[in-house]
DNA sequence: GGGCAGGTGTAAT
DNA sequence: ATTACACCTGCC
């Protein structure tokens, strides 16, 4: 029998988990079933009007690991988030579309090597990068072996350790759909499998030092330390600012005057203080489902909606 | 088929 | 301190 995650109120499944935040779910074809890797575990969830539900494991365990994932164990619940965000006018005119998105409490790890993959790439890819990393170098989880499960973008593995993917030939990075980015991914690799650098500190640290600590890292610039920040170590000032961002953030605050990053960072900042990362993936949402640059004449700049 | 996609490193102002 | 450019790869 599937459990009930009363305190996921709120909470809006597919929005949260396909916010760009995390690449390791997979929608059924339905699409009321959603099967992902978190850690060691393979969960199985679904939404209704009732509510999340986690459809397997059923253990305790898994119970607490969903939770812990969603970033519903803590005390400030979506809605309440949600109340404060939509005293900005703005944000209370796009929420009704945006509504129910969470920041999930994810692997710093696992969150250094995504973001390094996500530079200048899509979803999709992304995706399959990560996925195939994880069959190629991960262990296999929930008792399936190397060899199965060949065409499934999520695969049942485990993301790879430091170790793995250091050890890892070039070629084999390559083989995953890494292209001019494996050479990041096996400096990052090799910083944290040699103990330069210490995950464990790193989530110690000030959010600057944290994201000076992570700038170092190659194939990590601003955009990526502040996805890193975001959605690994849950500093929730971070605000990532990509093209979709920016895009959201000119138009419906500048009148759609260009911005530097900085400027738009500096702007996020003082508008939104503690609630930075949550304005960020409202805006996020919004402007890929509403504010395509192609959807309209003109270049960006003209436009939108 | 050239251009682009949830950027960054590098070289040149 | 800012700006142009290349870059794996898949998709249009």
């Amino acid at each position: 029998v599937p459990v009930l995650l009363v305190e996921a109120e709120g909470l809006h499944l597919r929005r949260t988990l396909d916010s760009g935040q995390t690449f390791r779910w997979r929608w059924d074809t339905a699409g009321g079933e959603v099967t992902g890797i978190v850690g060691r575990s393979v969960l199985r969830l679904a939404q209704d009007a009732a509510g999340v539900w986690l459809i397997a494991p059923q253990s305790p365990d898994a119970r607490q690991t969903v939770l812990r994932y969603l970033g519903v164990d803590g005390h400030t619940g979506v809605a309440g988030i949600e109340r404060a965000l939509a005293r900005d006018p703005v944000l209370a005119r796009i929420l009704p579309h945006t509504s129910g998105i969470g920041l999930l409490a994810q692997d710093p790890w696992e969150m250094i090597i995504s973001f390094i993959i996500s530079q200048n790439n899509n979803i999709p890819k992304i995706t399959r990068s990560i996925a195939s990393l994880a069959r190629t170098l991960g262990d296999p989880l929930d008792g399936h072996t190397r060899t199965s499960s060949q065409q499934d973008p999520v695969s049942s593995y485990a993301f790879p350790s430091p170790e793995r993917l250091a050890a890892a030939r070039s070629q084999v990075l390559r083989a995953c759909l890494l292209g001019y980015r494996a050479p990041y991914v096996r400096a990052a690799s090799r910083l944290v499998s040699s103990g330069q650098l210490d995950l464990a500190a790193l989530q110690r640290m000030p959010e600057d030092d944290a994201r000076e600590t992570l700038r170092r890292i190659p194939g990590v610039g601003e955009k990526v330390a502040d996805c890193i920040l975001l959605f690994g170590l849950r500093r929730m000032t971070a605000f990532p600012v990509d093209v979709w961002v920016r895009r959201a953030v000119e138009r419906l605050y500048f009148r759609n005057r260009p911005r530097t990053a900085r400027e738009i960072q500096q702007f996020a900042r003082a508008r939104f203080g503690a609630l930075a990362g949550y304005a960020q993936q409202h805006l996020f949402v919004y402007a890929r489902g509403h504010l395509r640059p192609t959807a309209g004449p003109g270049r960006r700049g003209l436009n939108g909606q």
